[in-house]
DNA sequence: TCACCAGTGGAGGGTTCG
DNA sequence: ATCACGAACCCTCCACTG
């Protein structure tokens, strides 16, 4: 038996309306509106709502066509996910002043192991109160943050910190909200069991059927009952977070374990051909990320979403790890010319995991023609030149002028061009 | 020759998260 | 009344190995 772990502090900090709040820093007449950064087109969806946009029950991952219709005078936003990037950068920098052990878990979130700063710059809630002081004065931004002896309690005290909007008005978050030591039960026993971290809307409905509702309910219930109404490793685990126990590690530097592109089209594909010139388009982007990241896949999936919203895989796996378009696309190309695409489809995806380390083997008869070679010689012309400087031969239009590959796609395709923007 | 077992890894689908 | 993208992890089934 292990040595039970001394008792961490761990904070959880989620900034408020991220993506909103980083745009009404350049838009401050936007300030007390309803917001919405997300997808703008008819198949977007929204990536995030300011508390004005929520009180019409708008939020994230919600269709834009219906935050259209639940609240008409919200103003719609495309999202800069470059800039959002450099700001995350520049919060972690700040959380990187108390602590080494910081683990981003997105743009706008992420865990901090502080236990070992207490003694440096006092308890867990006076380091989270700091923070969110820095991130105020430096970035005028808002956070909030939970502070609890695990991950998983953190996360869930942030989420009662939080500000939260109302039909009658928005109530200002507490900021910081601790579960201390020894209190970890009666913070957490009666939440409703949605709110434990695993439990999606499958996973409540089948919990729900064994009559439990609340956090103290699935404590209660035998491990075995939910071991075999959940399977043995959401169930042990579940049976855990209902204790409150967590002893999952905060985890600096994490690799990544596949790397992928996919795409969901203004109005659906119904030939082969524009398939498999996509399918070349989206496996050069991940060809061209394997290779930044210096690793190389070798179980290559393909994805296709059907117009009904069916959605299948198909997966080969390779003899030796590959990094480039062109082998990627020989990869899954015999498995797209398989499925039927009467239905249309809707998106289309590639990805590549089995992720380790590109097997560059420099034999005598390494030809000039290797995929690798061309690959890194297209990444040299693309560094000096940028990336819309060379690409598939594919995507050039009929023209002979290359087709805008487009970036920045997070939420779905772009709204069609309007004559008249929005205000 | 058959039945069974344990382990591994691939394929396909599904759930969850932000 | 409609549905993004990127990623992690899990389950089940199956083939193969010893």
């Amino acid at each position: 038996m292990p040595a039970s772990p001394a008792t961490r502090t761990i904070l959880h900090v989620d900034m408020d309306a991220f993506y909103v709040s980083v745009e009404l820093r350049r838009r401050p007449e936007l300030r007390g509106k309803a917001v919405v950064v997300g997808g703008t087109g008819p198949r977007g969806v929204v990536a995030a709502a300011s508390y004005e946009a929520r009180q019409f029950g708008v939020h994230s991952a919600l269709p834009s066509s219906v935050a259209r219709r639940r609240c008409p005078h919200a103003i719609f936003l495309p999202g800069d996910h470059a800039l959002y990037g450099q700001v995350s950068e520049q919060v972690h920098e700040i959380f990187h002043r108390y602590t080494p052990l910081v683990e981003g878990l997105a743009l706008d979130e992420a865990f901090l192991d502080v236990t070992g700063a207490v003694r440096l710059f006092g308890e867990g809630a006076a380091i989270a109160q700091q923070i969110r002081d820095d991130v105020v004065a430096e970035l005028d931004l808002t956070c909030s943050v939970g502070v609890a002896p695990n991950k998983f309690l953190a996360k869930l005290a942030s989420v009662e910190a939080k500000p939260r909007a109302l039909p009658d008005g928005i109530r200002p978050g507490r900021g910081v909200v601790e579960v201390r030591p020894g209190h970890e039960l009666e913070f957490l026993h009666p939440l409703p069991v949605k709110r434990l971290w695993g439990v999606g809307p499958v996973t409540l409905e089948r919990l729900e059927r064994l009559g439990v509702r609340t956090v103290r309910d699935l404590a209660q219930l035998g491990e075995p009952t939910v071991v075999s109404a959940l399977g043995r490793s959401q169930g042990v685990h579940l049976i855990a977070l209902a204790n409150a126990v967590d002893d999952r590690p905060v985890e600096v530097g994490r690799d990544a374990k596949s790397i992928g592109h996919e795409e969901t089209y203004p109005s659906d594909l119904v030939d082969l051909e524009s398939l498999e010139r996509e399918l070349v388009r989206l496996a050069d982007a991940v060809g061209a990320r394997l290779r930044r990241n210096g690793v190389a896949g070798r179980t290559i999936t393909l994805k296709v979403r059907y117009a009904g919203f069916r959605t299948v895989t198909r997966s080969v796996t390779v003899d030796s790890a590959i990094d480039t378009g062109p082998e990627l696309v020989a990869a899954v190309r015999p498995a797209l010319r398989a499925l039927d695409i009467g239905p249309g489809v809707r998106l289309l995806g590639i990805s590549a995991g089995n992720l380790g380390a590109p097997n560059r083997q420099l034999s005598l008869l390494d030809d000039v023609e290797s995929p690798s070679r061309a690959a890194g010689a297209i990444d040299e012309i693309r560094a000096r030149f940028g990336t819309t400087a060379i690409g598939p031969a594919s995507a050039v239009g009929p023209s002979g002028l290359r087709i805008a590959r487009k970036g920045g796609q997070q939420w779905g395709p772009d709204a069609p061009a309007e004559r008249d923007g929005p205000v």
